[in-house]
DNA sequence: TCCATATTTCGATAACCGTGGAAATGATGA
DNA sequence: TCATCATTTCCACGGTTATCGAAATATGGA
């Protein structure tokens, strides 16, 4: 993972309505949410809503597929364990240490 | 972790500068690093990488301790587990994941 | 005490970000 | 085709952030 997908994925989840958009997904799993649940959840406005989805979707923290009239988001576990990998790799110049932000989801 | 320590945790990191800053900590480990081999390295006049060293500071990620007149800056591990384990905290609702960002680091 | 070096604070500027109402778009079933 | 519901785009506002030169503040040694 590169540098700037990094920083774009931090910031995307520096933000509180984005963090907990981002975990209600992480929660869910597979299944996903639409944002319509997501907006019942969180008591979020629908063009506020739409507007972090978008950004989650930017920096590649969520996906989404359409199903009928509704949209599905799903976390990309995958992009995030990127992310976790970065912030652990090459620690503590080699000492050992239990970091190394594991693996990957199968979920 | 609270979320807003999280945020802060995030917001500090979502930036080249900082992210940079972050990462030489992280990997120089227990001996750490001086604000003046930061900023030879990176390439940062001094105003912009105290201002980041506080931001840093503030956000918890980084320690810091007077060492004569220099400075020694280091990365607060445990710190940054606990970030990694509030993202992937109780993912997938339960199915089977290897996710759950690992314990600490003993650096 | 005084100097040289390390580091921080101040201050100003320009750019970016979050919010949410209102209107537009897209999809479905009748 | 039309009515309806789900979701996104548009827009404007106020607030926050990054940058870095210049000045101020430690600190230790001569």
């Amino acid at each position: 993972m590169e540098e700037k997908a990094v920083i774009k994925a931090l910031a995307a989840l520096a933000q509180a309505s984005r963090l907990r958009v981002f975990r209600a997904l992480v929660v869910a799993g597979r299944p996903g949410l639409t944002p319509g649940a997501l907006g019942n959840t969180l008591g979020l406005p629908p063009a506020t809503l739409s507007f972090h989805l978008k950004e989650l979707a930017h920096a590649g923290l969520v996906s989404l597929e359409r199903s009928g009239r509704h949209l599905i988001y799903r976390a990309e576990y995958a992009h995030m364990n990127g992310l976790l990998a970065y912030l652990t790799a090459n620690c503590c110049e080699g000492e050992p240490c239990a970091v190394v932000a594991s693996t990957s989801c199968p979920c």
